[in-house]
DNA sequence: TTGAAAGCGCTAACAT
DNA sequence: ATGTTAGCGCTTTCAA
């Protein structure tokens, strides 16, 4: 199985490696029929030259990480592409690193991301983009911010949808509460008065500036926020169908749902529509992501389009910027969400009596 | 931005570099005080050893590819999840290469695939997997198929749901006739006797062979199979949505349905309830993959499990066994599909008349 | 227990 | 236009 190399090629062809490896980079003119002699040797042996004696001298491996906590969340895949179609221009290859969070205890992925962070590293990745995990937290931990601090040292590092305390990092993130007092007045403009907000973790940033914005559209339209209609308990259709059914137990039930994400807002129309309500008719529920799966359901979700695509384009791009020294890249990229109106919002019912 | 190597913690340890190497692989024994003062540096500097270094002179680089048409569709990242449990266990790292199908002509995106293999061998990577794309056609070119071939010989490839002619690949597939023939059954089981099938593509071989399944069974229970009602133009939602749209048009209409996926079956459904139809109660609709959204939309999708992350596990498992040459790896690993009912399906309407 | 030295496969001066 | 040679950062004989 030895692997034919640039000194193989040189032999046969009766050149110096030098002059294989300029053809092979078209660094230096060749003669074209010393050229076209080479030429069909590698052709001849399928010869590709290999990409980590490269890499090691020339200092860049075009490899660029990409750490995230869910492959199985559409959200993620979503992003990826935008993140592929941009990056794959540049020539950039992937490392996709999955601290697969759905099936872990939380210090577990957290651990994991320590790791895969390192494993680049050590790989040489000429950049990395977070998603997801540590930077989502609205506090964390000193220690954990450190040892993403000292990558960023190191590595042109960025952020999409997060941030961490302790340093400035290159981010490109969505206006979350923009998007949560967009969907709200929505809601409102309809007439809806009684409005609930479930789904997301209080200890999560897009969860806080999600509900942020909510408590923002409701307090400028003067209507009362219940704290009993404030329910944080995860971001699966499951969990959705959980708190929903939950809301729908009270005494007194809301008109209007928001949902912090998608997958939330189709376990909350699971829910209600279990309960023999429809949706909209007898109460409108929202979600927040404008995942593809949103305008699957019955009746498709009317949501806060979190843009993922362009989302993953702009961290792509901002990171090329950095790998390059582009000089002119923004440290801070923000993207409005936009407003999505689909089936499962409508004016309320009218209040009986 | 001069990055540390073992020269500097020799030099600084007063060491040679061969003892370095010994503490960070553990590879021979070294003196307690020696290794403590080195590993104190490594920690001191937090020194990374350069993995492509490593990966020139071990010929093992613990990098693996992963050749796909489009992460955006739910299938695929499933798949992936199973994928990554298993090889990270054996200290893998992927490398993400999205053809991305979605949004591209065919030709593209088998150009693509020549890219990504050939990028992928450059790099080094110890084994590759390769899902969708050129090894679901049905008949694949010879000169597609040879490329595939030539990579097999020089690194271990293990292809998900596929195939190709001119050699024999390492292979874990679905038994997706059985798949086609079990849903067929389910509904013929219910009492419907007219049946149609949508979805897929005509030149790819899991529609084939599901269909096939279908055919199959309705002719084990003596009925006529009516080709107007087999319909192949594609794989999503919008595409179930026109599919189902067209056969509702029809003079006379099935009972029920069988989608060539879930996201079909999800658009089917979502054209039935368009129509005024209500499922299952008018007309039974079944999907195939057994993604997670099926289960999320209204009514809840019945459909067969490709068993997607046991389908990851096992390829990453077979691959780890051809690159650890382990000696005892099968070359074909079939999977059987399952049934999951759930509540798009029921007995079907009284004929009228 | 440790060091010296020879590469892994390639690129990039520096010569010619 | 082409060859020589010195590394890139690491591991691994072979000696000591």
């Amino acid at each position: 199985m030895k692997s034919v190399t640039v000194y193989d090629i040189a032999k046969e062809a009766n050149v110096s490696v030098a002059t294989v490896s300029r053809v092979l980079n078209n660094t230096a003119p060749v003669k074209a029929s010393t050229r076209e002699r080479i030429q069909s040797l590698i052709n001849k042996y399928q010869f590709q030259p290999n990409a980590l004696a490269r890499s090691l001298i020339k200092k860049v491996t075009g490899m660029i990480g990409i750490i995230l906590p869910d492959i199985t969340n559409p959200f993620f895949p979503e992003v990826l592409a935008g993140l592929e179609q941009e990056a794959r221009k540049q020539g950039y290859t992937f490392f996709l690193c999955d601290t697969g969070s759905s099936n872990l205890d939380i210090k577990e992925q957290y651990k994991r991301e320590t790791q895969y962070l390192n494993i680049l590293m050590e790989k040489q990745v000429d950049g990395i983009i977070m998603i997801g995990g540590r930077i989502d937290l609205h506090k964390c931990s000193k220690e954990m911010a450190k040892e993403v601090a000292e990558i960023n040292k190191r590595v042109p590092l960025v952020f999409i949808n997060g941030n961490l305390p302790g340093a400035k990092f290159h981010r490109v993130v969505i206006d979350e509460e923009a998007g949560g007092r967009m969907v709200t007045e929505h809601l409102i403009g309809l007439g809806h008065r009684d409005i609930a907000f479930i789904g997301g973790y209080s200890q999560m940033s897009n969860t806080v500036e999600r509900l942020q914005g909510f408590r923002m559209a409701m307090e400028r339209a003067g209507l009362p926020v219940r704290e009993e209609w404030i329910d944080h308990g995860g971001f699966s259709v499951q969990r959705g169908k959980n708190m929903m059914g939950r809301l729908l137990e009270m005494d007194t039930v809301p008109t209007a749902v928001v949902c912090a994400n998608d997958l939330v807002g189709i376990g909350a129309i699971k829910a209600a529509v279990k309960s023999g309500l429809q949706v909209p008719r007898d109460v409108s529920i929202t979600g927040v992501d404008g995942v593809p799966l949103a305008a699957s359901v019955i009746p498709e979700l009317t949501t806060m389009s979190l843009r993922c695509l362009e989302l993953g384009r702009a961290a792509a791009s901002v990171l090329h910027g950095l790998i390059s020294k582009s000089g002119d890249v923004q440290t801070l990229t923000i993207l409005q969400p936009e407003l999505v109106i689909r089936e499962s919002t409508s004016v309320p019912m009218q209040k009986e009596a």
